[in-house]
DNA sequence: CGCGACGCTATACAAACGTATAGTCTCTTA
DNA sequence: TAAGAGACTATACGTTTGTATAGCGTCGCG
């Protein structure tokens, strides 16, 4: 059969179904279904990638990669996870990357710090374009301000897929529907009608290092 | 030995157990290091519990009780986990279950969801009284803002904890240092400086029916 | 005393899993 | 053509898991 049955070769079809059973089942699907999937036997899983961990370390490199290209692609946003999912309405294909890199996430471990990292990285730089004209609020930490959102986000999001239970596009659209206006909200006008408790937290701060705002 | 050993029975013993090592290696906790942390056989847990799941239920009712007990001898919080983890201060014998607490909300299921949609019901009658005499912004649908409010503080918190891997009141000491700050400034300035993109989502929504604010 | 109920243990069972090994087939290369 | 390397399979190993069963000891009651 040469390279003719499906234009890829073996080893990139178990990394393919691999990263779509793990986005299906998380990271406790078993070797002997990846194997099912990709077509192949469970050794030769073992004869390309060596053991279980090495295959997800492909697969994490693999979606990295996926969605680098995808950041590359499309505009930048200042949530990439959204930006990722609503990629999936143009290339379907996508989905089972997307979906991992929500299981990775939920994992936790390097490759969701690494992930958080970035996407903390991406939100800094966004927030600081923003704050420059004046479309951003400034903050006394503007690093601590995109990690906070970027974990709050992410994690908000991941844990409505835990509840739920639904491992898809469904579960984001979902959760879309139901977050966006109360972030939009909280975004424009805050919560607290008064700045009290930042006062206090500020003047309870060691000293004032870090300046006031508005 | 009759009931001297320990002062409470073994069924008890069991459940308590199970809720400690739960907590510490999270639900893959096997039955055998249950047993062992509790001094009893295999057999007893079944012979008691039915099945790991009949345990988990009474492990998910236990902490339940001991959080509703907390919440009614402590004041009322607008994060019932952080008064949680603020409690096992005084308490530290609270510390597994409100780690379970926390393995529990990262499990998703029914569990999850009760707590969740308890918290909600909580901080929705909060901001409801806060929204009445003036400390807290109007919104356009409170409850929806309660609930986003809720998944996002717990999902950050917990992604904060699997990333870290360290389950123990030092991993919320932790984020709590990292979020208390960014957090309080988005409650109190928000985000955005103009109120541009809730306008234009409030717009695009098909009618007025929910009043505008502020 | 006799006997059943109950707390409790020890041991076994079957399934699922990741891992390991031996071997087959098919190209490539000298 | 012969040899060797690499892709690939079939099968087995050892461990761990939840679950099931058989039996032991003790207490309370008729």
């Amino acid at each position: 059969m040469r390279i003719a049955d499906e234009d890829i070769t073996s080893a990139a079809r178990i990394r393919d179904a691999a990263v779509r059973c793990f986005a299906r089942a998380g990271f406790d699907a078993s070797l002997r279904t990846i194997a099912d999937e990709a077509g192949v036997s469970l050794g030769l899983i073992r004869h390309h990638f060596g053991s279980k961990e090495g295959l997800r370390a492909a697969c994490d490199e693999r979606v990295l990669w996926l969605m680098d290209d995808l950041g590359r692609t499309k505009a930048q946003s200042p949530s990439p996870i959204d930006a990722a999912f609503a990629a999936m309405a143009d290339r379907p294909e996508l989905e089972p990357a997307v979906l991992y890199l929500m299981r990775g996430l939920a994992a936790g471990g390097q490759f969701s710090a690494a992930v958080v990292d970035q996407m903390t990285a991406s939100l800094e730089e966004y927030l600081e374009k923003g704050v420059a004209d004046g479309s951003i609020r400034p903050s006394g930490d503007n690093r601590a301000r995109a990690r906070y959102l970027v974990l709050s986000g992410v994690g908000g999001m991941l844990l409505h897929f835990m509840q739920s239970g639904d491992w898809s596009e469904r579960a984001w659209r979902d959760f879309s529907a139901l977050s966006t206006r109360p972030s939009l909200e909280l975004y424009t006008q805050g919560l607290l009608a008064t700045s009290d408790f930042l006062d206090a937290y500020t003047a309870l701060s060691s000293d004032g290092v870090e300046g006031g705002d508005a």
